[in-house]
DNA sequence: GAGCACTGC
């Protein structure tokens, strides 16, 4: 095809026009997949002269994506990749002086403006698939922005966006022009569930799966679920289905080995199905799929600013992620795509996922940014401000980390540790080990928790046995294992099979050698002490902490996985760490999971053994001793201690001395509150009580009667907890005592009288009522104990009607009502005739 | 279910 088909060139001359005067120099540039935008947009610009005799700098979210579009425009322009078109990603950098196109990856920007804010050579800048709010992308062209408000206004700014909400980025860009471009998929049908079930998604993607095989749709399958657990459940029971045969079943995700994600992109003889995770969403395109099922779920990172714990959970997508997913059915034929959920939860989803800003940990954007002098980050042009907390957070990570000073300004540490293009803990780790001469263990640490995880981790049983091995002998730190693998791997020269038998992800391993080689790069020109000399586990460890002091664990129950971590957290140690006999330790990785049931569980991996005399002596200032009153979970008492603290977080305690009561009152009557120590006569009828003295408060506030809130409810309880020291004293201790006390004896019986706990029907029986805060109390009642009872029941002085619910004699309810003279008359009749006849031994009148 | 989606310098 002439690529001048493509649906962009009928935009050429209104891109053109845009950006032609000198002072226009914005453009959003909205065009949707296939309109060709990504591989025209910079030739149009630089064959019009746009961009004078500057360069043109395509940024692009992906490494493959930013090396194939070089590649292909390097191709149409009939030029040598390197020349006129180039690219650049991490440790691959094919371009020239010459270069007028060329096409970089998020980081690599954000790097080249750090460098040299003016941005010398560079006419234009050009933001693809800008749609996806990346984090560095964000900050690039909000320094993109200050840039050419102040030092070069001539800077020509391109924003390309495959979606139709540009609103929000026309008004940050302003004034700037807008030009839509359409695409060339094809139309792709599709259907919801009719009501959202509780039904597994692989059950109700296999469903849906034989349901339009049976329809007799051609092509292949794709099937979007959240994660591995996920994909290999619906693969087992697509596998057991009829319609599966003649069918190739295959997962695909990000941690499969790349043979198999090859085996499932590529041509098949027979029809797929394929059950991917988000991969298959942006990263990678895959022929033939006409049609799509898609769960509706994904796995989502978050960086919770309040706990300071990232979080990866199941979460419903949006609906512009759902859209995106639904047009994989349409690359190449029309196509149908079955969504797992029902039109109307679809209406309730958010259009568009939270962009990357809004949702992770800030802390190295933070430090890029004060290394520029933006010391007020209040003030930087956000396109979308962050949360005040996860700002907050950053600055003090990084001042703890000796990066800033008074959180604000980048101190000297601060800006070598910039010089590391890794996650500021890990620089600052690299910092320490200059100190202690141990660079090359720790650079060869921070290149192995980059990017993917080195050791593949679902082949259950092999996977044990490998781990014999990389764990074999003493060894403090898991850091350590990873060391061990890739040493091996290295050893191997990388080779496949080499790797797959101790479980190693080969590429990851290689990947891992070029990170370390250009840490050790940096390092050489940061003059950090390089010499080889031999270093203990112990001095590595010691870095290790300086990274991660704020996540200092200590297990109390040493049966136990279970960790109080620093900052009244707590978690659990990943179960094949090798520090799982340590007392305390510091952990890399803190990440929350879906656990079974709705159950989340805060995992603790990467884990390094700590001892406490390393931190004396590193953070000598931050010891605390105390003596406390506590409650003891596993004896369920109350006991005092002498507690040595490192920050906020206890590391021993030694019991002795006399409990103060009122302490111990307030901590009993937690563990009462929070249920773990229930009161035997704390029953319904108490809670009971206080509602009935809360709603005649309001129904008679002429009573003068005190709310008993919930802060009183809690000084009752604390009330019945005092004198006592354990579980034991308090679990038959009598409440009603106390409880009534709250009221002087007048006000209890005026209770008793306008608020009564049961109300006498004719037939001497007493309707227990039951109150509540919100609506009115009700009663049930048989038929037979209504008889003579008509109009409304009311107590309060007549000032609240009972809601009746009437019973059938198997206690059925037959109506509610709060007028017994209309059900008398209107629906009586009729009950009585049928229950009569099934009941026909009780009274009827 | 034993423990985890995808990117990027």
């Amino acid at each position: 095809m002439n690529r001048r088909e493509l649906p962009i060139f009928a935009v050429e001359s209104e891109i053109v026009a845009a950006l032609r005067a000198p002072d226009q120099n914005r453009l959003i540039l909205e065009a949707p997949t296939g309109s060709g935008k990504s591989t025209q947009t910079p030739q149009i610009l630089l064959d019009h002269g746009i961009a004078g005799n500057g360069q043109i700098i395509v940024l692009q979210p992906r490494r493959l994506a930013t090396r194939l579009l070089a590649k292909r425009v390097a191709e149409e322009r009939n030029v040598q990749l390197g020349q006129e078109v180039g690219y650049q990603i991490r440790l691959d950098r094919v371009c020239t002086n010459s270069t007028r196109i060329k096409f970089v990856t998020e980081g690599v920007l954000l790097r080249q403006i750090l460098d040299d804010e003016k941005l010398p050579g560079v006419s234009i800048l050009i933001f693809d698939e800008f749609h996806e709010r990346h984090l560095y992308g964000d900050i690039s062209l909000g320094r993109a922005m200050q840039i050419q408000q102040t030092l070069r206004p001539d800077l020509k700014i391109v924003v390309m966006s495959a979606t139709l909400d540009t609103g929000a980025l026309e008004k940050y860009l302003a004034p700037a022009r807008t030009v839509s471009s359409a695409g060339r998929t094809y139309p792709v049908e599709i259907e919801y569930i009719k009501k959202n079930t509780d039904d597994s998604p692989w059950d109700l993607a296999t469903t849906e799966f034989e349901r339009i095989v049976a329809s007799g749709q051609e092509g292949d399958f794709l099937i979007f679920m959240p994660g591995a657990y996920e994909i290999n459940r619906t693969i087992q029971a697509v596998r057991n289905s009829h319609a599966a045969r003649g069918f190739t079943i295959m997962p695909l995700h990000g941690e499969l080995p790349p043979a198999e994600q090859d085996r499932a992109v590529g041509p098949c003889d027979q029809r797929k199905v394929i059950v991917s995770t988000n991969v298959a969403e942006t990263s990678l395109t895959i022929q033939g799929i006409r049609t799509v099922i898609d769960s509706g779920l994904a796995r989502m990172a978050r960086f919770d600013p309040y706990r300071g714990i990232n979080t990866l959970l199941i979460e419903k997508i949006s609906r512009a992620s759902s859209d995106q997913r639904a047009g994989r059915a349409g690359r190449t034929a029309p196509g149908r795509c079955v969504r797992l959920w029902s039109q109307l939860d679809h209406e309730r989803r958010p259009a568009h996922e939270l962009p990357e800003v809004k949702r992770l940990d800030l802390s190295e954007v933070v430090l890029t940014l004060k290394a520029s002098q933006i010391t007020d980050l209040r003030a930087f042009p956000w396109l979308e401000m962050p949360e005040e907390r996860a700002l907050l957070r950053a600055e003090t990570l990084l001042s703890d980390l000796g990066a800033l000073d008074h959180q604000t300004h980048i101190t000297p540490i601060g800006r070598r540790m910039l010089s590391f293009p890794v996650h500021p803990r890990y620089a600052r780790m690299l910092l320490a080990a200059d100190k202690a001469g141990c660079v090359r263990p720790i650079a060869l640490m921070a290149a192995l928790t980059q990017g993917r995880s080195l050791l593949l981790r679902s082949e259950g049983k092999k996977m044990d046995e490998m781990r014999e091995i990389l764990t074999d002998g003493e060894s403090v730190s898991d850091f350590f294992v990873l060391v061990r693998a890739w040493r091996y791997a290295d050893k191997n020269n990388y080779a496949p099979d080499a790797c797959r038998r101790l479980g190693i992800h080969g590429i990851t391993a290689r990947e891992v050698g070029r990170l370390y080689a250009q840490f050790l790069d940096i390092a050489k020109q940061e003059r950090l002490d390089l010499t080889e000399k031999p270093a203990s586990e112990e001095t590595i460890a010691r870095c290790i902490v300086q990274g991660f002091s704020d996540q200092l664990a200590v297990r109390h129950d040493q049966g136990t996985l279970r960790c109080a971590l620093l900052h009244n957290r707590s978690g659990e140690l990943v179960r094949d760490s090798v520090v799982r006999d340590a007392r305390m330790f510091v952990a890399a990785e803190v990440r929350e999971i879906d656990g079974k049931g709705d159950q989340l569980r805060v995992l603790l991996s990467l884990a390094t053994e700590v001892q406490e005399p390393w931190l004396s002596e590193l953070y000598p200032d931050d010891f605390v001793e105390r003596t406390a009153t506590v409650f003891d979970p596993t004896t369920r008492r109350i006991v005092s201690t002498k507690q040595v603290l490192f920050r906020d977080l206890v590391l021993r305690q030694e019991i002795g001395g006399q409990p103060n009561l009122d302490e111990a009152a307030r901590l009993l009557a937690r563990e009462v509150i929070e249920g773990r120590c229930p009161l035997k006569n704390w029953d319904d009828a108490v809670d009971q009580w206080i509602l009935r003295v809360n709603c005649l408060r309001q129904w008679m506030p002429e009573l003068g009667l005190p709310e008993i809130t919930t802060a009183d409810r809690h000084a009752i309880i604390e009330q019945i907890c005092h004198g006592a020291l354990g579980y034991k004293d308090i679990k038959e201790k009598p409440v009603w005592d106390v409880v009534k006390d709250w009221l002087s004896h007048e006000q209890q019986s005026w209770v008793d009288k306008y608020a009564p706990e049961r109300y006498p029907l004719p037939n001497a029986r007493k309707a227990k009522i039951t109150y509540r805060m919100d609506g009115a109390p009700f009663i049930g009642a048989k038929i037979q104990d209504l008889y003579g009872v008509d109009g409304s029941l009311v107590i309060a002085s007549g000032r609240t009607t009972l809601v009746i619910n009437v019973l059938a004699p198997n206690m059925r309810p037959i109506q509610v009502t709060q007028n017994l003279s209309a059900f008398w008359k209107d629906s009586y009749p009729k009950v009585k005739q049928e229950l009569q006849r099934r009941y026909p031994r009780h009274n009827w009148q």
